[in-house]
DNA sequence: CTAGGGTTAG
């Protein structure tokens, strides 16, 4: 066995070093033979091997600080970040490495208040912090949103007299101004910088994108060539991402242009950017294409092919992609997952579902947050009730998404009163329902004909910090409507800001329901206002005349239909309670 | 011996 030999060789070192440190000589030497074998340990990332050496350092009574350095090192190389920790604390002193390499090991576990800890330590110590310091922290803060100490941290780092021109510093600062939506800090720290380069620019782009300024992220590429910086392969992937979400696929394809001019094709996150976006254009062909001529996807590009299509409506595509994809033996992840669940659920293909979940519990990712509500959605929109629920009682916390889901799930296949309660468990668990909970919980309502209970849902949503949409109000004027309220939906719409036709539709159906000849005709109105340049609204209208056997209007209707051209329209036949009639003048 | 910007999802 490796750690066998590499026991053996400990020992032959412990003999060598200790005879030698007797002898009152070669210490430096000696630390050179530990670094080589902890090099080996991390390479092996052998933690067994770390803690072996870190063993036979305290017996040999050779506490040297350079090795303790290397010792944290190597624990935090081989992913013993505890262990780090521990000999850390034990260490009578502290070389500055020592601390950096800890924070910056926090950050990267995401543990960054661990992080931020540090550095406060750090400062009770006084111990002086350094540009290495810095860079770490300044990327903790970012995680944690906390823009107050980032901005202390920024200034006693300046106090401190320490190189404001550091590269590494400059990128992390507009990073952190950037994603704490500091747009105007970012900006104002590259330009007080002297030797701007391709990460600064690149971090600052990054930022726009992030505070969802894509035009301005693209912005930012002319400026780099006015100070004659050359983009690079992470540049260009921004850029697509901007594009995608500026749905600019002319300029998405001039950045295209510009990666194979330069070469930097090959590179799997510009691709996958590059994919992205032209999915989201709707250039699925072209997607296709970048996806064929990448000799092996990874995950991730698999992953995008198949958003893409979901994205497109191509469904079948997708899940065949997906057959594909595990044909290469390439492993699916909670993107994946919840994807594929999702085309499932647009086809309402219960059984593949089932396939597919066997797939999630094999990952274990059956109760990952995404995964899982995706799961709950497909069993939802497949009729399969009794299965959402098991998934979402397999969830161990289930978060507003995955209630979401829930709720709709019983609301689609018509249990209303289970997913009023639900809707009202979930508030008194605290969380704060959002545009699509009330949508579901509304839709229940209606389906179920619980009448005040919408009342109560829609007078909540009315107090609610974002108010209700259009589909709201469409919501409840079906719920109305259905109950035969027909006057109160009417000055419900009339109470909406939004115009849209959508309410006067549902109004004009609910009313043919009722018999309501003259509220269909209003509501008829409505959509021809909103409508009027649209044939079909015509046709609504001169409909409803004739529903409520206003034959001047039908006519009227029909007559400024024909000036309009619209002879279709004009001939078409009218609907008469139910009945239909041949067309004026035939 | 420690530090910077990027890819897929509800």
């Amino acid at each position: 066995m490796r750690s066998f030999v590499r026991k053996r060789h400990l020992n032959h070192l412990q003999v060598s070093v200790t005879t030698r440190t007797q002898y009152g000589s070669a210490v430096e030497e000696a630390t050179d033979y530990y670094a080589l074998l902890l090099r080996r340990c991390v390479a092996e990332k052998s933690t067994t091997g770390v803690r072996i050496i870190h063993h036979q350092m305290k017996e040999s009574g050779f506490p040297h600080l350079t090795l303790s350095v290397k010792l944290v090192d190597a624990y935090l190389k081989c992913g013993s970040i505890n262990e780090a920790r521990d000999m850390f604390d034990e260490m009578p002193r502290r070389h500055i490495v020592t601390w950096n390499s800890m924070i910056s090991a926090y950050v990267r576990e995401k543990k960054s208040e661990e992080a931020v800890r540090l550095y406060r330590r750090m400062i009770m110590e006084s111990v002086a912090a350094d540009e290495f310091t810095f860079s770490s922290l300044f990327k903790a803060f970012s995680h944690l949103g906390i823009l107050r100490d980032g901005r202390a941290a920024h200034a006693r780092m300046v106090m401190l007299g320490l190189d404001v021109q550091n590269a590494f510093v400059g990128s992390a600062l507009v990073d952190m101004y950037a994603k704490l939506g500091r747009l105007h800090d970012a900006r104002a720290v590259v330009s007080r910088f002297d030797k701007k380069d391709v990460v600064l620019m690149t971090a600052l782009i990054v930022g726009f994108i992030q505070s969802g300024q894509d035009s301005k992220a693209l912005e930012v590429l002319g400026e780099m060539s006015s100070h004659g910086i050359e983009p690079n392969e992470v540049t260009f992937s921004s850029l697509l991402i901007a594009c995608r979400n500026l749905k600019h696929f002319s300029q998405g394809k001039a950045i295209h242009g510009a990666i194979i001019r330069r070469g930097l094709d090959s590179a799997k996150e510009s691709r996958n950017s590059l994919l992205s976006m032209y999915s989201k254009c709707g250039l699925i062909n072209d997607s296709v294409r970048v996806f064929r001529t990448t000799v092996r996807p990874n995950v991730v590009m698999w992953t995008t092919m198949i958003t893409g299509f979901v994205d497109n409506g191509l469904h079948e595509s997708a899940l065949a992609l997906f057959r594909d994809m595990l044909r290469c033996n390439s492993s699916p992840n909670a993107f994946t997952l919840s994807m594929v669940l999702r085309a499932c659920s647009s086809l309402a293909l219960s059984r593949q579902g089932r396939q597919i979940h066997a797939h999630c519990s094999k990952a274990g990712l059956d109760t990952n947050q995404y995964v899982g509500a995706a799961l709950v959605d497909m069993y939802g929109k497949c009729g399969c009730v009794g299965m959402a629920r098991l998934t979402f009682n397999a969830l161990a916390s289930p978060d507003l998404v995955s209630m979401n889901s829930m709720i709709n799930g019983y609301a689609y296949n018509g249990f209303g009163r289970e997913a009023i309660e639900l809707f009202n468990r979930m508030r008194n668990l605290g969380f704060t329902p959002n545009g699509a909970t009330f949508t579901s919980a509304l839709s229940a309502c209606s389906n179920a004909g619980l009448l005040e209970e919408g009342r109560r849902i829609f007078t909540t949503l009315e107090s609610s910090e974002s108010g209700p949409s259009v589909t709201h109000y469409a919501c409840m004027v079906d719920l109305l409507g259905r109950a035969g309220r027909l006057e109160e939906a009417e000055s419900l719409i009339a109470q909406a800001k939004q115009r849209d036709v959508v309410l006067w539709r549902t109004l004009l159906s609910a009313c043919k329901v009722h018999g309501d000849a003259e509220g269909a005709r209003r509501a008829a109105h409505g959509v021809f206002e909103l409508d009027a340049g649209d044939g079909a609204s015509r046709v609504l209208l001169s409909n409803a005349y004739a529903f409520a056997r206003r034959w001047e209007g039908v006519i009227e209707a029909k007559r400024t239909m024909r000036g309009l051209g619209l002879k279709e329209a004009a001939m078409s036949w009218v609907e008469v309670g139910g009945e239909v009639h041949a067309p004026e003048g035939t």
